[in-house]
DNA sequence: CAGCCTCGAGTTCC
DNA sequence: CTCGAGGCTG
């Protein structure tokens, strides 16, 4: 059985650290001799990856050495050395934390706030499996945990790894941690050889107050809430401190497993339990949708005295073999969901409203609020969504069914959806102060003063300033730096913007140069004086001054006057990085290696990095895997330019023609209008080509492909990314998905009825295994699954002589 | 052509 | 985490 999607490595096998004792029990004189045995196995390592280039060990047997030590040396101050690989400047805490992949991803649940959204989950999953309204579907329910989760490797029956869920896919290793929490078994007697135990770790709101007044009482930090505080103790350095902090564990999930634990949920949960864990005694099976939706009243009726906090209740499908059929989405499984309680909500005033650009240049107003707690958390922003949110209106400018127009000054009600985000959710009018005026949302970009444009149809208005709009330009670099793109270790949001705002980075190729730069003694892209510019009015001038007073502090320089400003960016300019403050040379040098690093880079990650609208993770993976080359991509977007300027055309006439329809109050003539532009401007064959091989890749659409064409064939946008191509050294193609799979790379056609699983299951599976499915037969496609009653595909597959085959060929193909 | 599903973009707090 | 919208399916 088993979701596992097991393409990750199982996490900690080749790092035998876990066989190691505890550092608890060590001797000092066992831990001087290990210190050193560790010192010399990271420097060696350090060694290989800085100088020679060529890493002996991977980053997480690194990690783990390195967290290895600091226990050891937290335990031992004494045997701290001064050069010790773990007093690296710069590295915070968090870095000590080695990161693990999960051997099966962790992953979240989707959210239900309301009865119908869980009939929806219902019938969504009986149509999956093909079930009628009245057929016998038993779910499990069990009360969700505001806590944090975490995962427990067993081997032999013996903890060896407990990891956070981080994203899902890495984790960090607070196995030491993890092993102070009575609720979690060190040894379990009787379980399979492999067993991955995954639950909450939360705190009772009896120890919470109580470990409050202590931390008070010594004047430590307090925390806001529960959950924060298991949060908080949970990632201490020193686990000793974690030992003394009153954390519970409930086990409610596994991931990888060399037997099963049951035939259900409710088997697995109860073989859990057996084996020594704590598991949620509200648990229990519902027969049905009506058991559910009453096992969530009756479990918030008891809310309130279960003496600790939980958000929701989880349904799960009870029978493991469905939910191994039902699968994943691409961060959810379809087999359970989260039914979440009213969020809490708490009034205040709304201050002021704000805006801010985005990457895209999009406007979005926040309401800066009078802070005020909700939920344990005190909020003192909102999102205000955009311009039509604040008047009350939708994108057609009907007002929003009770909908209010907040107003700066106005009382709010404020609530954090999915007990995250705050938002807006009333406003009380009666309280309204009197010269409160509509908000005003500006026409213009707040941040470098280009016209801010809402497109027809669209519910954002954006700055057209590109990246002349120092907002954008910043918000392009941190997307770049971003975990996803090109997570440049020591170069996070916040170091990019700063390296903007000195002028040494304007653009992601600006990156790949600072060391040079660096080293030669002029980091910053233009003269100080050039960079500041000419005359300003005396209110630009004075929040020049502020921001850079701001700015350059941290970095020891003071700033009394504008006059100061550029004398203290040019003495910056020729001091080497390592020697300001805040830097030092470990840092900056670990700063420069990763950077290095990363002059290879997957294809994949550099098109998402580069920060095309419309197009994220997912489409920037999707055209690696289709291209395969970045010379190649350049090369369909130089083709197509043609065919996309067509397409433009085409629909600026569709709208024209919309537009005049309108106004002579007729039916529009839409294709009539596409043709005539067509007509105008034909399209040579091989722009039409290239547009048709984009749009026929997996995701990509006429607004993918249009979005990509305007980006390449913009010139100063093009430039930049032909400069940053040029500094790298590397750009890997994307590895065969699935490669050992007999469908991998094929495209495939289901027709006809399936038996045994539904047209959703196949697709799912097909995909899975690094298929294409597809659902018209052409020469293109590889393999036709033909079930009963398939009519013409089937035929145009025999006449074409691609290979077909029933659903049982299928099944033994695929291998289930 | 109309729903449905997934992806992308933006946002908050610790 | 949510909302809007793009793309695919039927």
């Amino acid at each position: 059985m088993g979701h596992a999607i097991a393409v990750l490595p199982p996490c900690g096998r080749s790092q035998p650290v876990s066989d190691r004792p505890d550092v608890a029990s060590l001797t000092h004189a066992a831990a001087a001799e290990e210190v050193a045995r560790l010192t010399r196995a990271l420097r060696e390592a350090n060694r290989a990856y800085y100088v020679e280039d060529s890493p002996e060990i991977t980053d997480a047997d690194y990690d783990a050495l390195k967290r290895r030590l600091v226990a050891i040396e937290t335990r031992f101050p004494d045997l701290r050395a001064p050069d010790s690989p773990t007093r690296e400047v710069g590295a915070p805490p968090s870095e000590a934390f080695a990161k693990v992949r999960h051997a099966v991803r962790m992953l979240s649940l989707e959210n239900a706030f309301g009865e119908q959204d869980v009939r929806d989950f219902d019938a969504r999953i009986r149509r999956y499996l093909n079930l009628g309204p009245e057929a016998h579907l038993a779910y499990t329910a069990e009360p969700k945990i505001d806590g944090l989760s975490l995962s427990l490797r067993y081997e032999k029956g013996v903890l060896v790894l407990a990891a956070t869920r981080g994203d899902g896919e890495t984790g960090e290793n607070v196995t030491e941690n993890a092993r102070t929490i009575r609720d979690i078994p060190a040894r379990l007697t009787e379980a399979p050889a492999v067993l991955e135990v995954r639950g909450e770790v939360y705190m009772s709101h009896a120890d919470f107050a109580a470990l409050n007044e202590r931390q008070a009482a010594i004047g430590g930090k307090t925390f806001a809430n529960p959950r924060n505080a298991a949060a908080g103790s949970l990632r201490q350095l020193d686990p000793g401190v974690t030992a003394q902090r009153p954390l519970r564990f409930f086990a409610y999930a596994w991931g990888e497993l060399s037997e099963p634990l049951g035939r259900t949920q409710m088997q697995a949960v109860a073989r859990l339990a057996a084996l020594g864990f704590q598991v949620n005694p509200l648990t229990r099976e519902c027969d049905g949708v009506e058991a559910l939706l009453s096992a969530w009243a009756e479990i918030e009726q008891r809310r309130a005295t279960l003496g600790y906090d939980i958000d929701g209740v989880v349904y799960k499908v009870n029978d493991l073999a469905l939910q191994a059929r039902l699968g994943f989405r691409s961060t959810t499984p379809r087999w359970a969901i989260a039914h979440k309680f009213p969020a809490e909500t708490a009034w205040t005033r709304l201050e002021r409203i704000e805006i801010q650009v985005g990457r895209t240049g999009a406007l979005s107003p926040v309401a800066r609020l009078m802070p005020v707690t909700v939920g344990g958390v005190v909020v003192s922003n909102a999102t205000l969504h955009n311009e039509d949110y604040i008047a009350g209106r939708d994108a057609q400018g009907k007002p929003i069914r009770g909908g209010k127009d907040i107003r700066e000054g106005d009382w709010v009600k404020v609530y954090r959806a999915g007990d995250v985000i705050p938002k807006i959710a009333d406003v009380d009018l009666s309280r309204r102060p009197a010269d409160a005026a509509p908000y005003r949302f500006p026409e213009a970009c707040p941040v470098c003063g280009s016209p801010a444009i809402r497109e027809e149809g669209d519910s954002v208005r954006r700055c057209t300033g590109g990246l002349i709009c120092p907002a954008q330009a910043v918000e392009k670099l941190r997307h770049f730096v971003s975990r996803p793109a090109f997570d440049i270790e020591g170069l996070g949001a916040k170091q990019v913007e700063l390296f903007y705002r000195l002028n040494w980075i304007a653009e992601p190729a600006d990156i790949f140069t600072l060391e040079a730069r660096d080293r030669a003694g002029a980091k910053m892209l233009s003269a100080p004086e050039a960079f500041l510019g000419a005359e300003r009015s005396v209110e630009r001038l004075e929040a020049l001054v502020a921001e850079y007073r701001e700015l350059l502090a941290p970095l020891g320089l003071e700033i009394a006057g504008f006059d100061q400003i550029g004398p203290a960016l040019a003495a910056l300019d020729r001091t080497p990085l390592a020697e300001i403050r805040g830097w030092g040379e470990t840092s900056v040098r670990n700063l420069f290696a990763a950077i290095e690093r990363r002059r290879e880079i997957g294809l994949g990650r550099l098109i998402f990095a580069l920060g095309i609208r419309h197009v994220g993770e997912v489409a920037a993976q999707e055209l690696a895997r289709h291209f395969r080359q970045w010379p190649d991509l350049a090369a369909c977007l130089d083709a197509a330019r043609p065919a996309a300027q067509a397409h433009r055309r085409a629909q600026q006439a569709e709208e024209a023609e919309r537009r005049r329809a309108r106004d002579e109050g007729r039916r529009p003539r839409l294709a009539e209008a596409r043709e005539r532009a067509r007509a105008e401007a034909p399209v040579p064959p091989q722009a039409a080509a290239a547009w048709s091989e984009l749009t026929a890749i997996d995701g990509i659409g006429p607004v993918l492909a249009l979005s990509l064409s305007d980006a390449f064939s913009n010139p100063p946008e093009r430039a930049a990314f032909d400069r940053l191509v040029g500094r790298l050294q590397r750009i890997v193609p994307p590895e065969a998905v699935a490669a050992e799979s007999p469908i991998a790379g094929k495209t495939i056609v289901f027709t006809g009825a399936l038996e045994k699983m539904t047209r959703d299951e196949a697709k799912a599976r097909a995909k899975a295994l690094g298929a294409k499915v597809t659902d018209s037969v052409s020469a293109k496609t590889d393999l036709v699954v033909a079930g009963p009653g398939a009519g013409s595909k089937a035929r145009k597959a025999a006449e074409l002589g691609i290979e077909t085959i029933d659903e049982d060929a299928w099944l033994a193909l695929i291998g289930s």
